[in-house]
DNA sequence: GATATTTACGTAAACGTTTACGTAAAAGAG
DNA sequence: CTCTTTTACGTAAACGTTTACGTAAATATC
């Protein structure tokens, strides 16, 4: 399999340069030579040196994508629409845990950098100034996904994190639920945690129904254990409600279980809603209601995104995904 | 950032050559030469490109991983424990989704073969003859995770299925249980499936207790769905009995779900145990007590086993990883 | 059948590195 | 101060491709 295109050319009796024509099915061959260079490379077993051509065409048909956590199980999801996408358009992708942390991502820039990789997708986390900037050197096109820059034109995918949350509150309402309560996460995330709060908060006032600071509770992230927190407090704080939104499924499931813990009956004496829409939502007991987002799909129109970038070295139109309330039976 | 190293050797007065001497830190230049090149590289902002470098080291930094599923949360533990070791000896990782799909597996082989890089780690499936030529024509090392090759001398990482299959019976037993049942995977599955039903059986007969082919429910798979219709069957079949070891933590949690559905309380009337320690195994209610597999540091360790293969050119000794019972509440 | 055009190639430079080899200068030995 | 050894470089080939350019042969035109 070490076979190279002079191997081929000698066997065959041409050029390099004309098998590589032959190879790249371009044109100026005759039928009868393609047909004996097909053999050989055939009989050799001859594959191309993609290493050699990405020296030579500034092409690596290859990009990457930054995680800022490999944890959760948005990951998969995601990357499976990437992958896909990716694979499509015969590139590959080169995967890096950030851990959010601001070296370690630059180290990552440094190493794709090397690499002359095509495009960078980042996603998850806001991007920070020096990040922007060291891409923007770069001279590779990115794409945000599932988060966005208030700063930086910067195409994203993302769904509308305040209006799904206005949807999942307003969806409680709608159901007849008056005293709502909020287990928000990160409220200093300004991308996944504040408007999801304004989201809940609008949809409240908009439907005259009044927003009590003791009915939101502030986690510090959107894990179970903030779930089963969040919940406890709750209930102490704010005994009355009859429903909670939580901004995570893992919040959600973990309310949950603190909820089964605390003989409360979901839903006949609490509703809960969560949000994402994970695999766990329908694995749960009751299976959870949740507002969906289409994380393949994004992954994989955040890569689409970024191939048309490549291929026009322009910029693209951001796009908002549709979210939408997958009813289950925690409501 | 598209500066080379000519341009660095330019504007500091000295050849390529002592410039790719000091940036790999090498011998044969003076302290002063270091120091201004240094800061050429510096004020240009040069950074060395990788694709040359492979072209003519023959290395890449690159590795790749073929995973059959990117949608259980087993894959983003391995990743995570893959990339891990992989950052730190300075490559890259490459993901591959191939679907079970043999002709999507030889595709990416290919892609992988093209690009060149530096090893294989091939996961969660059965390593077919086909694969296997290819990637040794490939002459890249490969390591296999939680998978084996019985006619293959491939280097594999995996605990060992059969008995921490026992290990969970014998818990069940331990436990006081006698009347127990399994929830099986596909029995078909060489690898994953028949091990574990064996490590059951044996740890029931070496018990003295008899196996009744009705507490065998054999499933198609190891998903969440299997679960539930697998305890629906297991009450039908076999009403009686107090336990059961289920295949996979999903199935597990289909089963809880189900128990649930019936009015089953767990584990007062029944204890279930499960196999993998998913996250989801602690968010369940009641939390799931379940076999581990140390599903990161394995992704891990065959990450270091593929560097030690490919700076040795030697094949590497096979690693069997503890597994150990993580005791919560649902037995 | 002579000329013009097209086709089918081959030659060689380029991509950005590493490295074997050569050589002049510096350092060490006496 | 001369001779040997070491050090600090520079030159050029190589890695495996693509592609601009050149040219001989084939085809078309009249």
């Amino acid at each position: 399999m070490e076979y190279t295109i002079k191997d081929v050319a000698k066997k065959a009796n041409v050029s390099i340069a004309t098998v590589s024509r032959i190879v790249n099915n371009q044109t100026g061959f005759s039928e009868k030579t393609k047909r004996k260079v097909l053999d050989v490379i055939e009989e050799l077993g001859y594959q191309p040196n993609a290493v050699a051509r990405g020296l030579i065409n500034k092409r690596t048909h290859t990009i990457g994508v930054l995680f800022p956590k490999f944890s959760g199980m948005l990951v998969t999801e995601f990357l499976s629409g990437i992958e896909k996408a990716a694979n499509e358009q015969g590139s590959s992708v080169i995967v890096c845990h950030t851990e959010s942390n601001g070296e370690k991502t630059m180290k990552y820039l440094q190493l794709l950098n090397e690499k002359r990789i095509d495009g960078i997708i980042f996603t998850s986390e806001v991007l920070k100034d020096e990040y922007y900037q060291y891409i923007k050197k770069m001279k590779v096109p990115m794409v945000l996904l599932s988060t966005e820059s208030y700063v930086y034109p910067v195409p994203y995918v993302k769904v509308n994190d305040r209006h799904a949350a206005y949807t999942a509150t307003q969806y409680l309402i709608q159901k007849g639920h008056k005293k709502i309560a909020m287990i928000s996460g990160n409220k200093d995330d300004i991308i996944a945690g504040k408007p999801r709060i304004d989201g809940y908060i609008n949809a409240m006032t908009d439907n005259g129904l009044p927003v009590n600071d003791k009915y939101i509770i502030n986690s510090k992230s959107f894990a179970f254990q903030d779930g089963v927190e969040g919940l406890e407090a709750l209930m102490r704080q704010a005994p009355g409600v009859t429903a909670v939104f939580a901004a995570s499924d893992e919040i959600a499931i973990g309310a949950l279980s603190k909820a089964y813990q605390l003989g409360i009956k979901v839903p006949d004496d609490l509703s809960i809603i969560g949000y994402d829409n994970l695999s766990i939502a329908e694995m749960s007991a009751p299976p959870l209601t949740s507002v969906a987002q289409p994380l393949a799909e994004m992954g994989e129109m955040a890569t689409k995104m970024l191939f048309e970038m490549m291929e026009t070295g322009q910029s693209v139109e951001s796009r908002i995904m549709p979210h939408q309330i997958i009813e289950r039976n925690s409501v």
